[in-house]
DNA sequence: CTTGACATTGACCGAACGGTCAACTAGGGT
DNA sequence: ACCCTAGTTGACCGTTCGGTCAATGTCAAG
């Protein structure tokens, strides 16, 4: 049972990593298995099938996610929009440092595995995008307690989170796209623009 | 040469239509063959390798673009920023259509490419680099009037125009994950608030 | 000491992968 | 009539793919 989780546990980590780093259709389950010191028949008796193992990923993912960068920049020690500014300083800084370590930037896992599998798996797509809509609600939170401070006027915080964290993804797919985790410095001090009063017409 | 450039062509659409709905490694070059009606051994006459396709692919799909969103979207009948405006309305519509036709929301081929291929193959991270740093040449453009219109006090266009497109990304992909057009319409009204002066600190 | 549930292993499956190649065909230029 | 080039074809390559399975090992509860 230990020694089972074990297993199971180092597959996962192993297909994180590798995922992640390159994409889901680029890693075979032997591969896998080979980095995770698992044969393959073992990895069968722990996973029905590879998307099986997907889905086991992202919400390993989306645990590490949660303890790394959203409980540390969420911290209620400062004003709520500066959370979500630390928010931004802490991805940078987790990308820059991954870009110094293999020279290379390697997105947002769940974006990675949306744009990838979203037309492919519908179990994998309603997945991520159920990691998204949970993604969102730090800022909810955050964007709610500063209007209720008055450091924003009234807004619809939800589609704001929303918007914030769509530009979000999108200073990912840039940052890999053009391999330079400076991007998410740049364009993230913009991110707070996209809470403005719905007026605009 | 005729026949050899519609061999060659067929085989290009037909990758670009398969690939931009599943992903580049789902997509086989036997499916692709079929799909243009060769046999795969002419594949190989016109194409070194797959990879070849993909380079080939993605220069008809920034040429597509070109044609039937950037140009409709950019014609100076209306303001600049009406222009950009546009731009969403016309995205939203050509996915509204794609929807209506297939059910699916498949996002920005160029956004497809770079998150499945950008930690794979070097050339094609830097083609759909360069099709990024492409694409927002228009939205420079029309801010650069906005401003000398007086329709936007002075900013950095070319910073701006990257935010915009950076958020236009996360919008296709956000769109693809929730597989919902609407999201284009809503979260595209957003857009112009990331033009606002360089102040903010 | 036995039993049963779980874990592990390696051999194996058919299918598909990207890619190669020699043979053949077609057509225009000389 | 000849050749040369470009295009086409189908058989074939080794490898890898995701997945299966029967046999074996391990170990704790009864």
């Amino acid at each position: 049972m230990d020694a089972a989780n074990d297993t199971r546990q180092r597959i996962i980590t192993a297909a994180q990593e590798l995922i992640y780093t390159r994409s889901y259709n680029e890693v075979g389950v032997q591969e896998i298995c080979d980095h995770a010191n698992v044969k393959k028949g073992s990895f069968y008796h722990f996973f029905p099938s590879k998307r099986d193992l997907a889905l086991a990923v992202l919400d390993q993912s989306q645990a590490f996610m949660h303890e790394t960068i959203i409980k540390k920049s969420f911290l209620d020690d400062i004003p709520p929009l500066a959370r979500i500014e630390r928010f931004f300083t802490t991805i940078y800084e987790f990308h820059k440092q991954v870009k110094e370590n293999t020279g290379r930037i390697f997105g947002c896992p769940f974006g990675n595995f949306g744009c990838e599998m979203s037309t492919q798996d519908e179990d994998i797509r309603s997945k991520v995008d159920n990691i998204l809509s949970t993604s969102e609600k730090p800022f909810v939170k955050a964007l709610t307690e500063a209007v209720e401070r008055g450091d924003l006027p009234a807004i619809d915080t939800a589609a704001t989170a929303r918007a914030i964290f769509a530009y979000v993804e999108g200073i990912m797919l840039y940052a890999k796209t053009c391999n330079d985790p400076e991007l998410i410095r740049e364009l993230g001090k913009r991110a707070l623009q996209l809470a403005v009063p719905v007026n605009m017409q």
